[in-house]
DNA sequence: TCTCATATCGTACAACGTACTAAGCGTACA
DNA sequence: TGTACGCTTAGTACGTTGTACGATATGAGA
């Protein structure tokens, strides 16, 4: 099952519809005609687009407007919005790329770097999420690389080495995915209907705390002890931690 | 910004676009008129369309079409498309409520037991996280009062018993949502244009592991090793046990 | 049986992704 | 230095989407 773009496409009599993988970042240099519109220029705009106005505000006719070409150039770049979309993505990617010298340190220093600086990624492009299942380009390549070269040096099975670097990714994404979409002022609003809510007496746990500090106080601190990010590093290292006690007990830094 | 549904709807008259958190679920009764239609029929319709097809195949024609019914009858019982999104989101957490008695283990037990439920419900509904900020409803809030009920047991102030709630979540929602879209033939279908990239010489680590083993068999090592359900068990229990330990040294389960 | 709020639905529109086709134009070869 | 080739651009148009609007059908209470 193909999710996030129309299922009839693959019906169609489409060019090349069929593009898996790397094949978008490997597609011939742009040929003897020197091409006004390059893949960079495109990707760029988009990405500022979707930062500033969100993914939804990301339409192939708003991005050739703002580029100042017409809408079907693009797509000579690019064969499909999903195509530009992967791209998008790969380029937010190198936003999580540490350096060399961040990957020099202890390995649970350097892991933690990557993670706080994918956190940082998601948090400036919070509609990378929302894109389903891009194609893997070189800089998501390059993350993951990373992620591996630290594992690496940890005296580790294979499997074992991939699963903690899939753990730290994973933590990351769920941590900013699940906390991201509630802000406080609005969970605080929905305090009126909420209330009615809890009087049907299915949710005890709540009806205590609303009993005991008021309702909107209680929503208003789960927001913030959600965004708590004092909490992403404690269990981050929690994390890490199973792995550091069985292979080098003391150079967990502090 | 709201992110999920075009930017511009804002700006027209639309009658009662501002819908927020569980006022959908509370609105009035059925009148004098008994509607042919209920709500529960077009969620239900809804959830088979989504869990079938997937989501880009839920359009508001094709469940009206499904239910035999014109297109515009759907609108009479929900607002617009984002409430339905909202509905079949609150009607699948039913599939993440945990009974009266897992609730009444030792509280790891318990969480554990609500994560791997939470867990299946995701691998059920694959549409789930591709639904961006969905209003609040009686069942998530239910779930999240379930997981309440398990850290009110422990010894900790009201931020910290939050603090353990939501890790439980994300975490759930992270190890889906960053394994899931990976299947081992996917990956290794790529192994071609891999190989072309991992020669750049940007890429230590994959490369050290391809010429190991064999890029292909590495990337399929890959796969496997992130749907690995021990793993989800291990940090799970990981990041419980930073809790336990300091609560209940022996409680942990086996 | 009549009344009228309620529920249903046909039509229409704007915005979307993108297929098709023709025109524009830089480069390499003559 | 032409000239032709083919890469790049762009206008038009189609099918699909969500949904606003207004007309119509329905059935419970008088």
């Amino acid at each position: 099952m193909t999710r996030g773009i129309p299922a009839d496409l693959g019906a169609r009599p489409v060019a090349d519809q069929r593009i898996t993988g790397l094949d978008l970042w490997q597609r011939k240099q742009p040929g003897v005609r020197r091409p006004e519109l390059s893949l960079e220029q495109i990707t760029d705009a988009a990405i500022s687009i979707a930062d500033e106005e969100g993914l939804s505000a990301l339409t192939m006719r708003r991005l050739a407007s703002i580029l100042e070409v017409g809408t079907m150039s693009l797509y000579h770049h690019v064969h499909t919005k999903k195509d530009l979309l992967a791209l998008i993505c790969d380029r937010a990617m190198v936003d999580a790329i540490v350096s060399e010298h961040e990957l020099a340190q202890p390995w649970p220093d350097s892991m933690i770097a990557i993670a706080h600086r994918s956190l940082e990624m998601l948090q400036n492009h919070p509609w990378f999420l929302e894109i389903v299942d891009p194609a893997t380009g070189p800089n998501v390549t390059r993350h993951f690389d990373q992620t591996l070269q630290v594992v690496m040096r940890l005296d580790l099975t294979f499997t074992e080495q991939v699963a903690l670097a899939n753990t730290v990714d994973e933590y990351v994404y769920g941590y900013f995915a699940y906390d991201h979409p509630f802000d406080p002022d609005e969970i605080v609003d929905s305090a009126g209907p909420m209330e009615t809510l809890l009087n049907t007496g299915h949710y005890p746990a709540l009806k205590a705390w609303s009993e005991d500090m008021g309702l909107s106080t209680a929503l208003s601190l789960i927001g913030t002890a959600r965004n708590d990010p004092d909490r992403f590093g404690r269990n981050l290292k929690q994390l890490l931690n199973q792995y550091n006690e069985r292979q080098c007990p003391q150079a967990m830094p502090e």
